[in-house]
DNA sequence: CTTATATACCTTGACAGGCGAGGTATATTG
DNA sequence: CAATATACCTCGCCTGTCAAGGTATATAAG
């Protein structure tokens, strides 16, 4: 079963972030990795991906460049920046405390 | 700090039904008691509250009744369905996995 | 050579839930 | 008599999600 929008509404942003606080990446990987590592149960859909990353960039939380690929399609890559590890921090900070206010609520 | 609207979202009725497994409760009370509950940091906005009860009617999770008060505003009452108890456990169930896979995300 | 599949990017417009702003009525307190 | 608390409700905007559509490159199968 997978996961409904609704519920992962909200943790789009930060769950981009943490995947560029390990390294830089580009949309098409990011969305395989994080349906990898949910095993197929969290799925950001190509549309939701593009409009948080350009909110993202928007904010000043990421900066994009284009690969250099030889071959294959052209891939957009995106990095953090240092304004975006702190708005992780934040967005980390709000989920642990969501997380222990919904715990609470939900007996 | 309070917690966004982004992340509550997709999870009001699920809150609403677990107030409603304790006892039958009616707006006004249910919106006190969560804030309370969560040191106000989880507020379910008025208009947010009613619109959900009206979901909630309509799928069939809850019944209403209005209570006889002598004194004071009247209150109308709601009340959890055996529908509602099962859709609570799937709520439930959706929200620990929900819960499993985020923390999973955000390193 | 043609088709299918995988990789990779992107935009548009509809939809749904949250909620600010506004409204009603009753009771109590200063 | 005004203010505050209790208690209900609606309208319409805002914002994030995503179905549907589009582009281009590379490879594997038939």
């Amino acid at each position: 079963m997978s996961i409904t929008s609704d519920i992962l509404r909200g943790h789009t942003e930060a769950i981009i972030l943490a995947h560029l606080l390990e390294q830089d990446s580009y949309g098409y990987q990011i969305n395989k990795d994080i349906m990898k590592k949910t095993d197929n149960r969290c799925e950001l859909k190509e549309a939701t991906l593009y409009s948080a990353f350009r909110r993202l960039e928007q904010a000043g939380y990421i900066r994009t460049y284009w690969g250099d690929e030889k071959v294959g399609a052209r891939r957009r890559y995106y990095s953090i920046t240092e304004e975006g590890r702190r708005a992780y921090q934040v967005y980390k900070r709000e989920w642990e405390e969501a997380k222990a206010a919904i715990d609470q609520l939900l007996i």
